[in-house]
DNA sequence: CTAGGGTTAG
């Protein structure tokens, strides 16, 4: 072979090679890869190159290690190129180490580099990379501008440092650097400063880039229908949309709970086929997960539109299933298929996977998901996972166990404070919950409205009027923040509970957007602990024109009126929920042992122990008359209209779901250990002076979990002091 | 050879 044939060969090679890469053609790119090994044509640190970025770009990451290393000698290009691939495959270290290899680093070796580490949200590293770009007398360009700054997210200051530096180097045309400070400043929530740089880049400037992030930021901070009155400029103005546009988008009918909307969009989307791209699959499971009653069916659906599920879809499927209480084992069985099938999870996933177990009723398998964590590759010292885990030990009774994780995490935020704080709330620690709060306040970590969700329940569950009152304004007058219907409905609860019922009323009548049925509800508690029948018929009519299928207005009122011995109405208000078919929930409570859930419905006779259990809790019952105990029959649910005899009535008291439960617990544990129950419906009051009684009587600290808060049961008192 | 925008989480 001559030397003019070897150069033919070589520019041949060239041509193919780089046609492969634009055309995307791996499979004849490698069938070239094993002809130029193959053949005796002279080295090439070209073609070497543009074979690693094929792998890089198409194939595995070690066959692009592989044909790097086949490269004889190396350029600029050839380290530029692997440290991309390294960077895409979030290999840090390696990137690290091939950096220090080349002999003379240009801008974009830097850039590359600040690219795997914004990548990773290493915000610090990457601006140290910036400045030695300054440093060594590099001139740095757009794309070290716009890299940099996309990875300083989280740090408004930073941010706008560097806005400033862009604007005096005169990249204030520049969309790529532009588009960065926008985005940053978006999810940062700073959005009239996200609307300024939008605003300013001009119509010259913007490209859809721009559009896609400011319609991202609004749809992410309330401003929903701003995101959507941005997208339709965009189709007036015949702009070009893309899978980021349509992402975006989705966002924003999230936002605003916008079902129909959202349907409609999805309608319009499978025309055009976006609903298959994994991203608008992501966004539309979220939507429908968050929004429609049976979600999850419908993002089944959507779920298997989806050619190429990727890890993030994964993970939506796994944070819809944890959302609703009742589907989180199918959270747990998503969270092990996706494994199945090959993804590895990551630390969103065990976060996701992680909250599904605190809506569960066994504790040990949060356990075994920590040991999971622990042993797995994530970074599981990561505030996010370590705020799971606050969480659902305190949702799983453990409030122990979550203050140690609380006290040993290497860092903290908000979320991790109200995880704290929460966990005291529900447990009726409201001392500690308020103390963390105080200390939260001195640490200047900055309170968001999920905080005083929690601190206000906590002053609610305590009767503290006052300290409430002084938080709720402290909200508005110093963090700025708007209370919403959880807000209003906490401080209704709060003056409720506490006998000013007059004012609570006053709350719902002069809040700044009409009360939903959370603000009817709580004052309707309220009504009910006070026997004030005429506010609470106001409150459950109320509350039955925002949800007549729902069991609770109909029940809660009907117990009003029994309680005020009123039991025509009563029986009124039950016909009316029958004929209305409404069915109250029948009253579930689970228990774990050994690893084991048992289920029990009241009255239940399913349980292939349940001769024992009535034998211990008829010789139980005896123990607790003795005690004190008087049933409450009052409370007894009253199925029909017949008249039921009083011993009937105290049989089915005594048959609720979680004195079998726990009768249950107390013949198969050990004396003196702990017992946790699980409720679906709210305590009721026969029970809860019944397990108060048993707490004394067997020496046992029982702890029930209803919908609403923690009952610590130690010595013949209630954690919540009787104040619920 | 390198960039900016989308989806998940407590």
């Amino acid at each position: 072979m001559n030397q003019f044939q070897c150069t033919l060969h070589l520019q041949t090679f060239r041509t193919l090679l780089k046609q492969c890469i634009t055309q995307k053609d791996f499979l004849t790119g490698k069938t070239l890869h094993a002809f130029y090994i193959k053949s005796f044509i002279p080295h090439s640190t070209y073609l070497s190159n543009h074979f690693t970025l094929l792998y890089s770009k198409f194939g595995t990451f070690s066959n692009a290690l592989t044909a790097f290393h086949f490269t004889g000698y190396p350029n600029v290009f050839s380290y530029n190129t692997i440290i991309h691939a390294c960077a895409k495959h979030n290999l840090p270290n390696l990137a690290h180490q091939l950096f220090d290899e080349i002999p003379e680093p240009d801008v974009v070796s830097y850039n590359t580099l600040i690219a795997v580490h914004a990548r990773r949200g290493e915000c610090g590293q990457a601006v140290s990379v910036f400045k030695e770009v300054r440093e060594v007398g590099l001139v740095l360009d757009g794309f070290t501008l716009s890299g940099v700054i996309s990875a300083s997210v989280e740090d408004v200051g930073l941010v706008r440092q560097l806005h400033c530096f862009a604007l005096l180097c005169g990249y204030d045309c520049y969309a790529s650097v532009c588009n960065a400070v926008l985005a940053c400043y978006g999810r940062l929530g700073r959005l009239n400063e996200a609307w300024r740089v939008f605003r300013e880049m001009g119509e010259g400037c913007r490209d859809m880039v721009s559009w896609n992030a400011m319609i991202v930021a609004c749809g992410q901070h309330r401003e929903g229908a701003k995101a959507l009155r941005l997208f339709g400029e965009m189709e007036r103005m015949g702009l070009e949309v893309d899978m980021f546009t349509m992402a975006s988008v989705l966002t924003a009918f999230t936002c605003l709970k916008d079902l129909a909307g959202g349907m409609q969009f999805h309608g319009k989307m499978i025309k055009s086929g976006f609903h298959r791209n994994s991203h608008v699959g992501s966004g539309l499971i979220d939507l429908y997960s968050k929004c429609a009653p049976h979600g999850m069916l419908e993002c089944m659906k959507v779920f298997e539109e989806i050619p190429k599920p990727d890890l993030v879809l994964w993970n939506t499927m796994i944070s819809g299933f944890s959302q609703h209480e009742d589907l989180c084992e199918d959270a747990l069985s998503s969270f092990r298929e996706m494994q199945r099938v090959g993804f590895c999870p990551d630390d969103c996933s065990f976060v996701c996977v992680i909250s599904a177990c605190s809506n569960l009723s066994s504790p040990s398998v949060g356990k075994q998901v920590h040991a999971l964590a622990i042993k797995s590759d994530i970074p599981c010292n990561r505030v996010s996972v370590n705020n799971a885990f606050v969480a659902m030990y305190s949702k799983c009774g453990n409030l122990h166990d979550a203050r140690r994780i609380f006290d040993t995490m290497p860092e903290q935020n908000t979320v991790s404070l109200n995880s704290m704080i929460a966990g005291y709330a529900q447990h009726g620690a409201e001392i500690e919950s308020l103390q963390l709060f105080e200390l939260m306040l001195q640490e200047k970590i900055v309170p968001n409205n999920i905080t005083f969700i929690s601190v206000l329940s906590a002053c609610a569950h305590t009767g503290k009027v006052d300290e409430g009152e002084k938080y709720f304004n402290m909200m508005k007058e110093k963090f700025g923040i708007e209370p919403e219907a959880e807000h209003y409905s906490c401080m209704i609860d709060l003056l409720g509970r506490a006998g000013k019922l007059n004012k609570a009323e006053r709350i719902i009548e002069t809040m700044p957007f009409d009360p939903g049925s959370i603000e009817w509800a709580a004052l309707l508690g309220a009504c009910k602990k006070h026997g004030n029948v005429e506010l609470a018929v106001k409150a459950a009519n109320k509350f039955l024109q925002l949800e007549p299928y729902n069991a609770a207005p109909y029940v809660m009122l009907s117990n009003v009126y029994a309680s005020a011995n009123r039991w025509e109405e009563a029986a009124t208000v039950k016909r009316l929920m029958r004929e209305r078919g409404v069915k109250k929930k029948p009253g579930c409570s689970w228990i774990e042992i050994d690893k084991k859930v048992h289920v029990f419905v009241a009255e239940d006779t399913s349980h292939p122990r349940i001769k024992e259990i009535h034998t211990y809790m008829s010789e139980l019952l005896m123990k607790l008359k003795q005690a004190g105990y008087v049933a409450d029959i009052r409370l007894a649910l009253v199925k029909d209209e017949d008249v039921i005899a009083i011993e009937e009535k105290e049989r089915r008291l005594w048959h609720h779901s979680e004195k079998l439960a726990i009768a249950f617990a107390l013949i198969s544990t050990e004396e003196g250990a702990p017992i946790l129950v699980v409720k679906n419906l709210r305590i009721c009051g026969d029970c809860h002076n019944a397990i108060k009684l048993i707490s004394a009587i067997s020496g046992r600290e029982i702890t029930v979990r209803d919908t609403h808060r923690f009952h610590c049961f130690k010595e013949g008192q209630c954690s919540c002091r009787d104040y619920w």
